[in-house]
This record gives C-alpha cells, sequence and structure tokens, in this order.
DNA sequence: TCGCCGTATGGGCAAATACTCACGCGCACC
DNA sequence: GGTGCGCGTGAGTATTTGCCCATACGGCGA
C-alpha cells in the first residue's frame, strides 16, 4: 500500500484538476475533456476517481434546525464539552458517510490549536472514516497517541489503521501502541506492559489532551467478535453480565460502568477513564446498533464529546 | 417512507437536506424525492438551490504540483509568508471561483487562533467570495474591522459588502467604517477623520494583526472606475503617472510605490502600509487584468500574502 | 517469439439530471 | 372585486452522466 512513486501522482493531480474545473468550475465533464486534452470517458473517470480516492471534500455549511436542536437537547442532559448531529442518510446507508466530515471537523479544530497538544486515538471504522475525510494540515506541534494496538490476534495488522494515517496527513510525531490488542494470558500482558517502549505509550495516552474514541456495541454485531476478538459465546456470556458497549476494547455495562471481565486482564490497550472538561473525550459513532452503547457511556462520562447523526441522536434522547 | 413528518422549517434547511444527501449520501435525486416526501423536481430545485445558496462547500483534498510549484516560487521571490495558488477554471470563468474556498480556509486559518486577533478587511468582489465561502464558525474573541468605508459616492451602500457578512457568519465583534469611501473635498475628509467614531476605526484598522485586501486593477476595466469612484477621464490620467494597482483605494505605480495622487486627500479609508511578517497583509485576487497589480504590490510589499490562481500566478512570475 | 492476462480506452446506451415552458395560486395594486 | 405580477409547481424535453462492453495495449511467462 506505499504511495507510488510519479505516475500516480500525476494521475491524482489529473483527478484533482478534473474535479476541480467539475465541481468547483461547474463545467460539464465534456468542457473539461476538451480543456484537459481527453476523450470525456477519461474526465468522467478522473471525476469519479478523485470522488473514491477522498480528493475531493463536501461539506455542509448550514445547521439545519433539526440536529441543532438534538445537539442542544444532548448536551444538556449528559453535559457535553462538544456535540454534532449530522443529517441521516436514510436507512441501509453507512452512517459513517454522514459523520466523517463532522468528525473531522472537530479533529481539524483540536489540530489548528497553536500550543502543543497530545492526542489520543481509538481505532475503529469511524474513525478510519474521519481521517479519510481530514483535509491535510501541517500540524507536527501535536503528538499522536495511540490508546490500543492494531494487531489482532493472528497477528494481522490490518485492524483499522488511525494513527498512522493520520500522522501521515498532519506531520505530527506519532506513538503506535506497539503491540497486539489482546494477548493470551495474564503473563504476557504483564510482560509487555513491563516494555520500556509500551509504558511510555501508556503514559503519554493517559495524559492525553483529547481523546477521539469510536464506541462498540454488544450486541450480536459486536466489533469486538466481527474482528475475531471475541468468539460468539464469549460474548454472549459478556451480555449476560449485562455489557452494554465497549471503548477502546474496554466493556461496561448499560450505565457506563466498566465491568469486571476476566478479558480485562489479556488487555493491552489504555482504558478510557472518566472525561473532563479540561481533557475530553470525544466519541465518533452512528447507527441503531449503538444508541444504547452511546447512551451508557454518555451516562457515566466515558466520553464527554459526540458526533452521531439525527436517527441516533434522536435514539440516544428517546432512552 | 419519510422518516419523520418533521416540516423540515426553512426552505435551506430542505435544501441543505437534499444536498446532504445527494452529495454525501449518494443518493439520486429520485431516492432524495421520495425520502422526503417530495417530487423529483422539487429534490432537484433544492440540490441546486443548496449549491448556488453556497450551503454546500466543495474543496479540494489535494495539493497539485503544479500550484505547489508556483506557490514555492512566489514565496521564494517576493518572501511571502503566505502562498495559495488554486488551479484555473480555464479562461471565460470567474477566477473568484477558483480562489473563493482556499481565501476562506486562510481566514479560518486566522479565525481558529485562540487568541485573540484584530482582522482587518478590504472590500471587493474576491473578498466577498471569501466570506460566501466561509464555514460559520463562532469566533468572538477576535475584532473585524474595516479599512474602508462602505458608501459609494451617490450615497448607495451596495459596494460589496464583506465585514457585516463576515461578522455575521463568525459572531464577533466589527467596527465597520462609517464613512463614506470618497469624499468631495479635502475639508469634509477632514472633519470625517475627526470624529471619534472613525478614528477609533482607523486606530484598530492600523493595528491589525492580519489584513484581507482585494487588489485592483488600473486598466481599462479597474474596479475604481467601474464602481463609480473614478470618471473614464480621471484613470486615464492616473494611468498616465504610471498607477499599476490599488489596494483599498490607494493607487500605486509599477514598483508598488503608492502615489501621490490630489484623490488621496478625499480618501477616507486606511492605507496598508508596509506588510510585517508579525501583522502579514494577504492579498486575495486573481485574474490576467490583475497581474501588473499583484506583482507591484508584492514587489513593494504592500502585500506579503497571496491567494490566487495558476495562470495569474504563472503570470505574475512571467515578469 | 508467441500467447495470455490484466488493465486502460473509447463507443454506445440507459439512467439521471438540468432546463424550459405553461399553468395555477396568492398577493398587491388598482 | 378584478387584474396583473411574481413565484413556485409539475410535465416534458434536451443534455449530461454512469455504466457496460468490445477492443487495444503492454508486461510477463512459457
Amino acid at each position: 500500500m506505499s504511495l507510488p512513486p510519479d505516475m500516480d501522482a500525476s494521475i491524482d493531480d489529473q483527478a484533482a484538476r478534473a474535479a476541480w474545473l467539475y465541481y468547483v468550475g461547474g463545467l460539464t465533464q465534456d468542457q473539461i475533456a476538451s480543456e484537459m486534452g481527453l476523450s470525456r470517458q477519461r474526465a468522467q473517470r478522473l471525476v469519479s476517481r478523485a470522488v473514491a480516492a477522498g480528493l475531493i471534500h463536501v461539506r455542509l455549511n448550514h445547521h439545519l434546525a433539526r440536529c441543532v436542536e438534538l445537539e442542544a437537547a444532548l448536551r444538556e442532559r449528559f453535559g457535553l464539552v462538544r456535540c454534532r448531529v449530522m443529517p441521516g442518510l436514510g436507512p441501509s446507508r453507512d452512517p459513517v458517510r454522514s459523520i466523517a466530515p463532522a468528525a473531522a471537523e472537530e479533529m481539524e479544530r483540536v489540530l489548528a490549536e497553536s500550543g502543543s497538544r497530545v492526542i489520543a486515538l481509538g481505532t475503529g471504522r469511524a474513525l478510519r472514516g474521519m481521517v479519510d475525510a481530514l483535509s491535510p494540515v501541517e500540524a507536527p506541534q501535536h503528538r499522536l497517541v495511540s490508546l490500543l494496538g492494531n494487531i489482532a490476534l493472528d497477528g494481522s495488522a490490518s485492524y483499522f489503521e488511525v494513527i498512522m494515517r493520520l500522522a501521515e496527513k498532519v506531520r505530527a510525531p506519532h506513538y503506535p501502541m506497539p503491540v497486539p490488542v489482546l494477548v493470551d494470558t495474564v503473563e504476557e500482558n504483564r510482560t509487555l506492559q513491563s516494555l520500556g517502549a509500551v509504558r511510555k505509550v501508556r503514559g503519554l495516552a493517559q495524559a492525553a489532551d483529547v481523546t477521539f474514541v469510536g464506541v462498540g456495541q454488544m450486541s450480536e454485531d459486536a466489533p469486538l467478535m466481527t474482528d475475531g476478538f471475541l468468539t460468539a459465546d464469549e460474548l454472549h456470556e459478556i451480555q449476560r453480565v449485562g455489557a452494554a458497549g465497549e471503548v477502546a476494547g474496554w466493556i461496561y455495562d448499560g450505565q457506563g460502568r466498566y465491568l469486571d471481565l476476566a478479558l480485562n486482564a489479556r488487555l493491552t490497550g489504555v482504558r478510557v477513564e472518566i472525561a473532563t472538561r479540561e481533557r475530553p473525550v470525544i466519541g465518533i459513532a452512528a447507527g441503531e446498533a449503538k444508541i444504547v452503547a452511546l447512551r451508557a457511556a454518555l451516562t457515566s462520562g466515558i466520553i464527554n464529546g459526540l458526533v452521531t447523526d439525527e436517527p441516533t441522536a434522536a435514539g440516544i434522547l428517546a432512552g
């Protein structure tokens, strides 16, 4: 997945230019084709490529009354530091599409601070979407630190990589958690935690000025299970003891109190503790399935900032 | 299939929602129509309205190699503090469309500062475009001040209003220059300048931390003439003494030295003096006609920041 | 060298979108 | 109360776009 040297760069350049002419200039693909000396089909492919590759950002420059209401209600009820509610995209559409641009704006707001900040990051599809939607900005004054590893049980590193992508975009020093998410035994965990490198990253993460996390549901489609960290049996067992959701792998109940599980001893990542106004924890999540998990995390204050979509916000408030 | 029976309060809300579904959600206008319970034509109109009203922002998330080169060359040659070059849109297209989003980003960068800043603003189509392209952000810590009035010779106030619009978007205290751009006599000017309110605004503008200005050409299509501040005869006279361009109404020659004109004594606005690294002056301008004016202003350092488009950048460097 | 395979290209076509026009409704002015 | 005006609406239509497919190109292994 390394960036090609030149050929693709110029392809991306062409794509970006075509998309610029299309969306900003308002030219038709025919006009773009003649302007750039291409066939119309090629112009079409370039525009569509630019969109697919995220070379083009579309953002809403208008706060919908309904979303603002929901934001206010959520702020009020849970005492949130930050809250954004984006319009829903209707059922059967991935809500990450909707919240990613707003999450990116929240991140940009932090990155724009001129003072040096420590920014901690979880993992997950929503955070990955956020990073993809982010405009590249030079922000080398900040430090990015991971709350948990990105290596699955089988050793594969494909679990949604967030911190490296982000670091690439903003050119900030970054501290990935250099360990698997979950280890097999308590002893292995103890050994890992004693490593200087791990201790340093943990310390940084615990001192983060702001934290961005996804929120996982504990229903049958729990990310922990689909990503292979839990078996179906383990999931059901944990559901029985009242699991409602999970942040960075740490599972909590319906009131947002962390559960005392055997699993905990094998988790290597940092547990996000109660968020404060000075050190907020922003949850990035949306979807019917996550409503319960979000309400619980908001109730106890595991997260005190939220970016979500309209139906999810309504669902949280309905409970 | 319609989600909530909620009559979306305003037409803009509907338009924004439709555009969101279209651009972010990727629904077709047919799907939007059934989702929102409208006719397809209405959905189409809403989307197009949202685009026209600037409810939707499209930005490029990719720096084109050619533009980066031009930026580097301009930075180097004129010692610029800030420089952005956006892709051109081809001839016969308004270059303001191209530079407005980039100018808005520059402004957002300033607005994102947490410390309090004084931001001075000129007038003109380019600045107006910048403000239109700006995302609304709460930035009440800053103060916005106008470099010149917005009242034309005939008393009309329609001259591109920038500061009020901007203040509305960012909710910052603002200080418009409460006078006509140009008065009839030197005495009138002296009277105006002695007013406390005017003195205060001038003082603020002169102490601005950052200044955004348009740049006017002095060719036959000079904004000063088309906006009615100069007659054709006056323009020709001023051209004869070497006028190359104008910033906030103050005319300078090909080296960017302000000219000593009779007109000056009747101008009420603040003259932008040499920009510094700490107090930069950002020029927002593009177009074939403005190349000479821009090169002059850059040469003497009337402006030390620039947002322009590709052909204009190339033209400036070619001279 | 040949043939195969993956990839990119342009033509054609159906779907989607933008535009035009005629109509209807409400409103203000007569 | 009539009349004209302006705005919004839906139907119809021209344009634009997205997609499929046949084909050309180029690299690679036999």
